[in-house]
DNA sequence: GCCTTGACGGCAA
DNA sequence: GTTGCCGCCAAGG
């Protein structure tokens, strides 16, 4: 069994927790988990999951708003068409405006935007 | 069993 | 202000 199935079990949660028009980070979800080092760890939760799923990976760009994960959708097109879709403000061809439609896990629940101390931030919205 | 790459981020020079 | 490097954990070759 993989070793931290819970890891990608709280990127799922916190992705699927994007409203629509709204994108997230890598960053900010590995931040939201308690894991601000697992930037990396998350991409590779989305990249293990595939779209199909109810998650949607195409919300969540890197730190600078570039569709990084765009070629996994067999093209950056496809993910952009997805956002545009939804009304998400594109910064770039194929880099949103995060200054407009960044969103954090911590920011769903009214103000607080308290600095995540741990996962119970994400946990505890659960 | 080993090393390299990978949907990233933060820090240093 | 910009560019480069290292670090994290895991999976694939």
């Amino acid at each position: 069994m993989p070793a931290a199935p819970d890891f990608a079990a709280r990127v799922y949660a916190v992705v699927a927790r994007v409203p629509p028009g709204r994108v997230t980070t890598y960053g900010r979800v590995a931040r939201a988990i308690g894991d601000p080092r697992g930037a990396r760890m998350v991409g590779w939760a989305l990249a293990s999951v595939v779209p199909g799923s109810d998650i949607p990976c195409h919300r969540v760009v890197n730190r600078v708003g570039l569709l990084s994960g765009g070629w996994h959708f067999g093209h950056p097109d496809v993910m952009r068409d997805l956002l545009v879709g939804e009304d998400v403000p594109f910064a770039d061809e194929y880099r949103v405006d995060l200054d407009a439609c960044v969103w954090d896990p911590w920011e769903d629940d009214d103000s607080a935007e308290g600095p995540p101390r741990d996962a119970g931030v994400v946990l505890d919205a659960m």
